[in-house]
DNA sequence: CCAAAATCCTATTCGTCAAATAGGATTATT
DNA sequence: AATAATCCTATTTGACGAATAGGATTTTGG
């Protein structure tokens, strides 16, 4: 139940145009987008076509050229994004409220996986569709204002490290800790 | 954000496994199982090999041998038979709580997108450790007696049809459908 | 003892596609 | 004219997901 690259390099993106939005920067350079975030450019390149083609981002050519949102950051829902790039958030496709497939099981109308298949995609949805990118790079850049990063080396995790489930958004909003 | 289908055919067979301990069938073959359930014979058999290995199923040798639960229902969840053949159910890596993978992006610390998809893992786990195989069967078994499968071709979904919201566990449960 | 039904084990294929790379035309600026 | 940048089309490559294959061993019943 993995993201491609593909879709996570693209909400780093929107997130990354976001920030620069917000920062007021003006257009940002593919190749410095894929800098920043260690990205390979051309992969970025490509990524980037498929957005600007979907109306989320427009770009300017020539020198000085790059990207820039197209859309205002609340208009913009992360479950968009997704959908667009990585494809539908059903684990399955009979699942799937938006790109429907039947599947193989001989009898879908009962099947208890169906039904429980289609809970997770609309707790999926409940989270991607309810958060735009305006909450995202909010929640960022308050989270770098409350701690700020340091310049040198942050600590490395450890392979055998964790995420905790406490450093979700809706945790950290709840423990009033953003 | 797709179940790989080896994923999808472990948890229909664990499912078909426990409507059978529910109808005290016994052991059931995987040439069985595979004509019931439309799946490649040898990539079953490679499936369960896998669930036994793990101790979900136990199986009986020789001529009229099979598969079966060896754990009671109750004591297995999806989100388990999920993270054994699937894999992790975090959509990237560095939102795991299972298995952890550090991102290639530049600030973990700070990164929004983490954060939200530490929810979304979340959300995915409250309902896959939450439903038992036990669930799953009874929700199974319940749907087929409010609305007995009719013995020929049930109408055929077409391509553009979707999944209804209202169809997951939740919401029948909810509306008191179930 | 044999045939049939079944699991168990090891191996291989193959096709798809995800991830990435490449080259060059065109545009804008200085 | 040079540089920085987007745009467009194409290709590679390697991994791995999905499936197939063959045969050894076990169990049962005749």
């Amino acid at each position: 139940m993995t993201l491609t690259k593909r879709g996570e390099y693209a909400l780093r993106t929107m997130i990354r145009l976001g920030i620069a939005e917000w920062n007021e920067e003006g257009v940002i350079s593919v190749s410095n987008i894929a800098h920043q975030e260690h990205l390979p450019f051309k992969f970025l390149e490509a990524i980037l076509t498929e957005l600007r083609n979907a109306g989320y981002v427009e770009s300017v050519r020539g020198k000085y050229g790059g990207a820039k949102l197209a859309k205002p950051m609340k208009a913009i829902t992360m479950g968009e994004i997704v959908r667009l790039i990585d494809g539908k958030l059903a684990p399955i496709g009979c699942a799937s409220e938006t790109e429907y497939e039947k599947c193989s099981c001989p009898d879908e109308e009962h099947c208890g996986l169906r039904m429980l298949m289609i809970d997770v995609r609309n707790a999926i949805a409940n989270i991607l569709d309810k958060y735009t990118l305006h909450d995202v790079v909010d929640v960022t850049l308050r989270k770098q204002e409350l701690d700020p990063p340091k310049k040198k080396a942050v600590k490395k995790p450890s392979k055998s490290r964790h995420a905790d489930p406490a450093d979700g958004f809706l945790a950290l909003l709840k423990n009033g800790k953003l």
